[in-house]
DNA sequence: TCCATACTAGAATCCTGATTCCAGAAAACG
DNA sequence: CGTTTTCTGGAATCAGGATTCTAGTATGGA
C-alpha cells in the first residue's frame, strides 16, 4: 500500500556526490541537490530531515565504503602482508573512486557524531570501533600484546600516513600519482618495524 | 592628521582567535569577534573588508608564525639535524600555541589563494613558495641535485608526515602527546634515508 | 582655536539558502 | 473501482548573519 517512490536515498547521496565533485562542497545547496536529482527541494526534505543529515549519511556511506577493503586486507593472517595490503588498500581504493573519496575530506568524524547520536544510524556510531577493533586486533597479532604505545604506533603507520598521502592530492583535487604509494609504504613500514628510535 | 585608532588589525585577528579557540570556528560571527575585541561591528569592517577576509588574514598571519621556526631550523647546514631540528620545530611550535595551531586546520591553501589574488597582501602568495623553495633547497643539499622525485620524498618526510601526526590530535581538540614525536621522527627519517624500496 | 581626517558606533537593511506546507498524484490492496 | 497511504511539486516563509549607512568623535596640524 502506498504509492512506489520514484527517487531512493541513494539518488540524492549520489547526486550530492556529483554537485560536490562538479562545483565543490561550498557549493552543495539542497536547492542544486535536487535538481541535480531532478527532484524537487521536498522531495530531498521528504528523505532527509535536514541538509547538514544529508551530508552527513554521504559521508558515513563513503567512509563505510572506504574501510571496507582496508579491513578485509588487514585482517590478513601474515602482519607483515597485511599491513602492507591494508595501505595499498587506501590507495587503490581512492584512484577507483576519485569522487566518493574528496568526500572524505569533508566532515570530521567527531562533529558529526556528536551531532546525531542515532539518527545517522546505529552503524555510524561504530565507524570509530570498527577500525579501532581491527587495530587493537592487528596491535595483538603482532605485538603480542596491546599496549597504548604499540597502538599509537599502529595507528600511525596504518591509518595517519596513507591519509596524509592521499590528503594533500585530494585536497588539490588530483588523484595521487603512483609515486607516492611506494613512499607511504616505507615510511609506514618504518614506524612498524622500530621498536624505538626516534629520540 | 586623524584620530588614533583604538583598534589595530592584529586586535581583530586575535579576537578570532579567541572565538574560535573558545566556542569553535562555527561560532565565528562578526558580531562575536567585534563583541570579544570589545569594538562594534562597523569597527570591523572599517579594517577588514567581509568575514571572509577577516578569516583568511588570521590564517595566512597564523601559517607565517608556523614557518618561521620550521624554515630557520630547516637551514641548519647538516642535512640531517636539519631534517629533524625542523621536525622537533613544528612539534614544539604546536605545543607553545594550541590555539592559534587549531587555526591551521581551518582553510586550504588553495581556496583562499585562489580567491584572493592581491587582497591578502603580496606575501600571502609567497607563503607556498617559502616553503617550496626552503624543500628545493634542502633536497639539493641532500640529494645533489633536485629531481621531482627527491622533492616528493622530501615534501612528504618533511611537511605531510609531521602535519599528520598533529592533525589528528588537534581536530580532537587536544595537544598532541610527546610520543608520537618519536613516531614521526621515524617515519621522516625512514623516508628520506631509503632511496628506493616500497615496491 | 578650528579644520581636516580617519575612526568609532550600532541600528537598520539585505541576502542567501534552509525549511515548511499543502495541494495534488500514483501505486497497492481489498 | 474506491480507499488508503506515501510520495511529489514547488511556491512561500523564515532565520541568521553579513554588510551598509549615517551620525557622531577624537586627534594632529595650522
Amino acid at each position: 500500500m502506498g504509492r512506489k517512490p520514484r527517487f531512493t536515498d541513494d539518488d540524492f547521496l549520489d547526486a550530492v556526490l556529483r554537485v560536490t565533485a562538479r562545483t565543490g562542497a561550498g557549493a552543495v545547496t539542497v536547492a542544486a541537490v535536487a535538481a541535480e536529482a531532478g527532484a524537487p527541494v521536498g522531495s530531498v526534505y521528504h528523505r532527509f530531515a535536514s541538509r547538514d543529515l544529508l551530508l552527513a549519511r554521504l559521508w558515513v556511506r563513503t567512509v563505510r565504503r572506504f574501510q571496507q577493503p582496508f579491513l578485509t586486507a588487514l585482517a590478513d593472517p601474515d602482519p607483515d602482508r597485511g599491513a602492507d595490503r591494508a595501505v595499498r588498500a587506501v590507495f587503490a581504493w581512492v584512484r577507483e573512486h576519485p569522487d566518493e573519496a574528496a568526500v572524505l575530506l569533508l566532515h570530521r568524524r567527531e562533529d558529526l557524531i556528536a551531532r546525531w547520536p542515532e539518527e545517522l544510524g546505529p552503524e555510524s556510531t561504530t565507524l570509530n570501533e570498527a577500525v579501532a577493533s581491527a587495530l587493537r586486533s592487528y596491535t595483538r597479532a603482532r605485538c603480542g600484546r596491546v599496549t597504548p604505545a604499540a597502538l599509537e604506533r599502529v595507528a600511525f603507520a596504518l591509518v595517519d600516513i596513507p591519509y596524509a598521502a592521499i590528503r594533500t592530492h585530494l585536497a588539490a583535487g588530483r588523484t595521487p600519482p603512483a609515486s607516492i604509494e611506494g613512499i607511504a609504504l616505507t615510511a609506514s613500514r618504518a614506524v612498524l618495524g622500530s621498536g624505538s628510535s626516534g629520540g
